[in-house]
RNA sequence: GCCCCGGUGGCGGAAUGGUAGACGCAGCGGACUUAAAAUCCGCUGGCCGCAAGGCCGUGAGGGUUCGAGUCCCUCCCGGGGCACCA
């Protein structure tokens, strides 16, 4: 390169750099202003092109910066989006900010900072870290959960919630977190801790709002079916739903005339079985239910069981506990006298909150019966028991027939079940029923940071008088939702769509009131109002009533929604997310519908997930959304652990930095080795000599295609023609990318890119059109890397225009295959055969073979196992 | 306890029931260089053998099959989820 080039015959490109070597940190800078300048990552609105959208779960913008697993999972969907444009489709592939949350809030109750601002700084640097990785995101369509203009429709979306019911308060024990000053749902409760900060938690009641997700666990269980998720993500869900179907059972009380006892089992078979009945600690019927003699023990038990937490209750204290009230309850059919027992391994909040137990077929009642001896009767005995009784071992939990039970004795017991079910439905002491472990979601946080409720309360006086405005009414649920305190009730009133979005008022302090209550119930101007419910206009209580009718005083709810709420419509505002006056555009909607694919970690897999597909539910109900699932295709990206193979943390130092691998290597460099380190869904130790690997992977192909002063190389020419054995890697390693891909089967991509790399390397010369077509496999994946060489070598910017790589079946297939050799099932030799050769030929070219005929020597040939161009396998004898 | 998912060289990993270990890392030997870096070439699962070659080998044990990392059964280990849900 001696005096050439640099200088007289520069520039020679329109839009590559002019660095003679792989300098990653001019080109990659200089390749993110191209594609910010062109938009090249735009989704065009209207397009007669088929759309492809594929969606990253969002970060929280937390101060720490991009983790590394961050970049993993989006540089799958990066790789996608971008192979996906070049086969021809309308790419969306957006990103935001998922920015409400509770490390921001601590960080403003330690320093006084406001969130906004902390979120704010956060998310720009989050974006900039992104940007600096070459990702194919629409920028334009970037969405932040915090900004009013977005969470204006969260709150439009829980305002048809409320109006259809789905809604409502209650005053409920709850989880509630002394140190985060916040009630926390049951998902975020891990242990008898908070998942977030691993703080105790302690029952308590509370006014919450709840949304009635239980209304839709059918639905929710029966959409998994069609879903294509990961299996082990739809089995969470459908535990977590937990559907039973069994039978509720009333049984009398002898002491309470008129009073009834109802429980449910999945059990009815074993009705006669029942020789107890136990009530929950909570059950509102305990009082009632103790006898006076009793009284003393049971409210010292119920007292006791209160103050337990949850993790005494359940994990340590499988050791059964329990007090007799003195009472009893009826069989519906004996009509025998039944003890009901206080007891905590029975839960209010599942079923009825009582059950009948049936020791000898049920583990928990049988262990209960044992402590406190009581009688255990059989009435199911296995199907190959003939005698009538009691040889089976108890408890008994198994399948079979029924004994000891008058009128049902000797039937099956899933006969059974129907027929006692059926039986009692027509007493009129029992039905069919099916129970969800799903329970409704606590939907509120005594918090600053988040979305505040579009609600007032009225005193009922003005509720009704607003109720009666035609304004009004239609924003109601058909039930109002109430609640009462120190004997006053009151009424929810909805914001009408004028009043969205109802924004965060200023606050001298983010410190929880301690009350239960939020920081908000400090700020009196933004609380108490009056309030003009047909408009929403509003003015502060200190203040004087405003003129003119329809003025009320009312109190702002200073609850506000959980981190859940923003993320569970985002891939929705996506679609149209500068529409200022509908959450999305009939349009927009009808044409992206929902993600193609959705990426994000498993640790959403009950939660997060769950909360959208109730939503999308409802708005696909309401006719918002056509589809009645949100993401027809999810995949989860595994775990990246540190170099030492455990989970990365500050505090064991073993967490890589992008920025520091981005700028030691280059992005295109990051963006692979994270492809290449294994499958994406596996968990994978860190290993930073890996990115040597792949990052020398990037330098050869540089050298291979360039020579040193980056022009085309000297063996590329302008003609068709490879060398054979050249077209024909080609050809293999498209197929192989490309299936690949699709199959989100990142890593044996590379490794087949990199065979071709490897092949390039002992070439003396090479199609121009085979080299910019192979930068086009890669491009994708280090997509710097890609528009630099594909510029370089001819073609016109940018390669994301080019359509992408079709291989030619006809040039996969060989004249001669080889065929493996065996006798008795191991291998002997091979050899290369012509494709149609016939089980003769290979038989006779195995005989023929050096290595493979002395095994075959003096030996009985027993059988024949011929695969055309695989193997041949010589059964022998002798 | 119950339900999933895994276990393959020194390491990450690859293998429609058909040559186990592709690709990469690390290691060893060599070339280039005054030297180093970079780059290139070769070797690299274990055991026996001068070699040709043979035997063994995918957590353990059994089974199905002409043939098993792959399918079936039992067990061990690791990871994830659920956990008194009647």
């Amino acid at each position: 390169m001696t005096g050439s080039g640099i200088g007289s015959t520069w520039p020679i490109f329109t839009m590559a750099t002019q660095c003679p070597d792989y300098n990653f940190s001019e080109i990659e800078p200089h390749w993110q202003r191209y594609w910010d300048e062109h938009k090249t990552w735009r989704a065009e609105d209207r397009s007669d092109l088929p759309k492809y959208y594929v969606l990253d779960m969002f970060p929280y913008p937390s101060g720490a910066g991009l983790h590394i697993g961050h970049p993993e999972g989006y540089t799958g969907t990066d790789i996608l989006a971008r192979y996906q444009r070049a086969r021809g489709r309308n790419v969306l592939h957006p990103m935001g900010w998922d920015a409400f949350g509770l490390p921001t809030e601590q960080f403003a109750i330690q320093t006084g900072a406001h969130p906004r601002d902390t979120s704010r700084r956060n998310i720009d640097n989050f974006r900039r870290q992104i940007k600096s990785l070459g990702f194919y995101y629409d920028w334009d369509r970037e969405v932040d959960t915090t900004d009013p203009a977005y969470f204006r429709w969260t709150q439009w979306i829980f305002l048809q919630l409320f109006k259809k019911g789905l809604a409502y308060v209650d005053e409920r024990p709850v989880w509630w977190c002394e140190a985060l000053g916040t009630v926390l749902a049951n998902e975020e409760v891990i242990d008898g801790r908070s998942e977030r900060g691993n703080h105790p938690v302690v029952r308590r009641s509370l006014r919450q709002w709840v949304l009635r997700i239980t209304a839709y666990a059918e639905d929710l269980l029966n959409g998994l079916k069609d879903l294509d998720w990961p299996d082990s993500t739809k089995r969470m869900q459908e535990a977590w739903i937990g559907r039973s179907e069994g039978a509720e059972i009333r049984f009398d009380l002898e002491s309470l005339p008129g009073q009834s006892l109802e429980v449910f089992t999945t059990r009815p078979d074993t009705l006669f079985g029942a020789t107890y009945m136990v009530v929950a600690p909570e059950h509102p019927l305990v009082p009632r239910l103790t006898a006076g003699a009793q009284r003393a023990a049971v409210e010292a038990y119920v007292g006791k069981a209160a103050a337990k937490s949850d993790l005494e209750r359940t994990d340590l204290a499988k050791d059964k506990s329990g007090v007799f009230t003195g009472s009893f309850a009826l069989h519906p059919v004996t009509g025998s006298r039944l003890p009901v027992w206080v007891a905590d391994y029975v839960l209010l909040s599942y079923g009825t909150g009582a059950i009948m137990a049936v020791p000898a077929h049920d583990q928990r009642d049988y262990d209960f019966a044992l402590t406190f001896d009581l009688p255990v009767q059989q009435v199911i005995e296995p199907a190959d028991h003939s005698g009538n009784g009691d040889a089976a071992t108890l408890p008994f939990l198994g399948e079979g027939r029924l004994v000891h039970s008058d009128g049902y004795t000797g039937l099956d017991w899933a006969e059974a079940k129907a027929r006692i079910t059926a039986d009692l439905e027509a007493a009129g002491k029992g039905r069919a029923r099916v129970q969800y472990k799903l329970r409704d979601w606590l939907f509120s946080r005594q918090r600053y940071w988040g979305e505040p409720f579009p609600i007032v309360w009225v005193s009922e006086s003005d509720f009704e008088a607003a109720r009666a405005l035609p304004e009004v009414a239609p924003l109601l649920p058909a039930e109002p939702v109430v609640y009462r305190e120190k004997d006053i009730a009151w009424y929810a009133l909805p914001l009408p769509d004028a009043a969205l979005p109802l924004e965060l008022p200023e606050v001298e302090s983010y410190h929880p009131s301690g009350s239960g209550e939020s920081p908000l119930a400090r700020a009196t101007d933004w609380l108490d109002i009056w309030f003009h419910p047909a408009s929403g206009r509003s003015t502060p209580a200190s203040g004087p009533r405003p003129e003119g009718s329809g003025w009320i005083r009312a109190r702002r709810e200073t609850n506000t929604m959980p981190q859940w709420a923003g993320s569970c419509w985002y891939y929705l505002r996506y679609l149209d997310p500068k529409n200022p006056a509908e959450p999305f555009s009939p349009e927009a909607e009808a044409y992206w519908q929902t993600p193609d694919l959705y990426v994000g970690g498993a640790e959403h897999a009950v939660l997060h997930l769950l909360y959208a597909r109730f939503w999308h539910k409802v708005l696909h109900d309401l006719g918002v959304v056509r589809s009645p699932e949100p993401f027809r295709k999810l995949f989860h990206q595994g775990i990246i652990l540190g170099e030492d193979g455990s989970k990365m943390s500050k505090s064991l130092g073993n967490v890589v930095n992008p920025d520091e691998i981005v700028k030691d290597y280059g992005a295109d460099t990051l963006r692979l080795y994270l492809m290449f380190l294994g499958p994406l869904e596996a968990m994978k130790p860190w290993n930073p000599k890996g990115i040597e690997g792949v990052h020398r992977f990037l330098r050869k192909v540089w050298r291979d295609l360039l020579d040193p002063a980056g022009r085309p190389a000297a063996k590329l020419h302008d003609g068709p023609e490879d060398h054979p054995a050249t077209e024909r890697l080609f050809h293999e390693t498209i197929k192989k990318v490309t299936e690949d891909i699709e199959n989100l089967r990142f890593n044996t991509a590379i490794s087949q890119m990199m065979v071709f790399a490897n092949h390039l390397q002992k070439v003396d010369r090479l199609a121009r059109a085979t080299a910019s077509g192979f930068v086009q496999l890669i491009a994708p994946f280090a997509p710097h890397f890609g528009e630099e060489l594909w510029e370089r070598l001819g073609g016109a910017p940018s390669v994301t225009t080019a359509p992408w790589p079709a291989y030619d079946p006809a040039k996969l297939v060989t004249d001669e295959v080889k065929v493996v050799f065996q006798v008795n099932g191991k291998v002997r030799g091979d050899g290369f055969l012509p494709r149609e050769a016939t089980e003769a030929d290979a038989v006779a070219a195995a005989r023929a073979h050096p290595r493979v005929a002395p095994h075959l020597d003096g030996k009985a040939l027993r059988k024949t196992i011929y695969v055309p161009g695989r193997i041949l396998n010589l059964v022998v004898s002798g």
